[in-house]
DNA sequence: TGATTTTTATACCGTTCCGTATAAATTAAA
DNA sequence: TTTAATTTATACGGAACGGTATAAAAATCA
């Protein structure tokens, strides 16, 4: 019942080429390349915003309570049009948690700049995650991985792959980054930086749930300042 | 106790209220226990039994996942018994929630015992935790509230409230053990307890998390030891 | 026995679901 | 202008959904 189509798919040639977009600030309306206008009506819609849409839409009512109703509403989309851009329901779940991938990745990017210290990489990289946690007009709206994690991941191995990957990422940078902060002498020689980097990463996701759960920001950012005591010493 | 005798129930039992669960702890008396039987055609099945294969469907596959064929067929209840034994889905949901509260306090409750120390309190509590998340016919399960906060705590207050308390009751629960080990010199007076605790619990849900993922036993059961170390000092 | 009470079993109802067929609309190419 | 290509808009179809009406079944009571 696949039904894959048999016709040539139009979105490949799009799809390869412009994956990511720097969403600079001077997008005036004019993207100067003036992109080689193909052959048909155009879209009426820009799939990179739809696609943030359907990622804002998943993230509050997750993946099987989210009807298609809802993402074409919210993408202000068709249904037919949201089907030959993004597939169907599973395949535009599967993009927009790549997209939101790539967002938080950039995110939290400053955080790790190796201008910093192990505690300022520290402080930032939580109080990151609290912003993105609790942002969202209708709430906190916590981790999309540690939503999928709680829910899709556990009868679809194909997503559970992408959390894994998540997952053992976050781990595995954060544990690279205090390896690091030893070497510096920023942390003492006996540091385990696998282990702190999972309970740095475990605190976090308890940041995500406790957000979901409507916990005050201050709950949240207890965690953060107990945690960052913890791993780089007490404040000074 | 009103045992009304006109008429003349021999019987113990309260007849009017359909909160019948008389399954106290001498259940391993004598065969002849000799329920009450009521008046109409007896039920064909356990309520109590059908309402843990329901807390198991759910934990499976979440509340919107589950369709109530799935749990009519999981318990072995037609859709009206079902009805009116449980109410409808999200009562049912409720109520295998509240059942799971139940029965994993009484789980956790031996790690308690205050003639434990706080390593061999928190030995058994990481023990247990991992052994409930990892449980399972169908692989890991996780834990239902950590599952519940992702997913509906968003849009529904009633079980956001729930989840909120379930949360905010293991915090506590730390607390108070810790701070009786900080007053027996079990751990060291400058210990926050509030702080240590919420700690304690993020690696716990970020274990319930992972065990979802299929991480693997041996990376749960470090970060149990790098917890406990933190909390207790390291290994002796 | 027959009346009453309660549960079971079947089948149904209206709604929502996901996905698609179809035709109109809009563009570039011929 | 005609033709081809592509997207939009409407509407539909089968399936699954949550929930319930209805009658048969199984028990007690009179």
């Amino acid at each position: 019942m696949v039904q894959k189509s048999g016709r040539s798919n139009p979105s490949r040639g799009l799809a390869g080429g412009k994956a990511s977009k720097p969403v600079s600030g001077d997008n005036s309306s004019a993207p100067a390349a003036t992109p080689p206008r193909k052959r048909g009506r155009p879209r009426a819609f820009e799939p990179d915003v739809a696609l943030k849409q359907a990622l804002d839409t998943f993230r509050q009512t997750g993946f099987s309570a989210t009807s298609l109703d809802d993402l074409s509403a919210a993408m202000g989309i068709n249904r037919p049009s949201l089907y030959g851009t993004f597939g169907d329901k599973r395949e535009l779940f599967m993009k927009a948690y790549q997209r939101y991938r790539m967002e938080t990745n950039a995110l939290f990017a400053p955080a790790f700049d190796p201008k910093l210290n192990v505690r300022q990489m520290l402080e930032m990289v939580f109080a990151i995650a609290i912003k993105i946690y609790l942002s969202g007009e209708k709430g906190p709206r916590g981790c999309f991985t540690v939503m999928t994690a709680a829910s899709e991941a556990m009868a679809d191995p194909e997503i559970r792959a992408v959390v894994q990957k998540a997952i053992s990422n976050a781990d595995r940078t954060f544990a690279e980054r205090f390896q690091q902060a030893v070497t510096q002498g920023q942390l003492p020689a006996s540091t385990d930086s696998d282990a702190v980097a999972k309970l740095v990463s475990a605190s976090i996701q308890s940041i995500a749930i406790r957000s979901r759960a409507h916990a005050p920001r201050t709950e949240l950012e207890g965690i953060a300042r107990s945690m960052i005591d913890l791993v780089a010493g007490p404040q000074r």
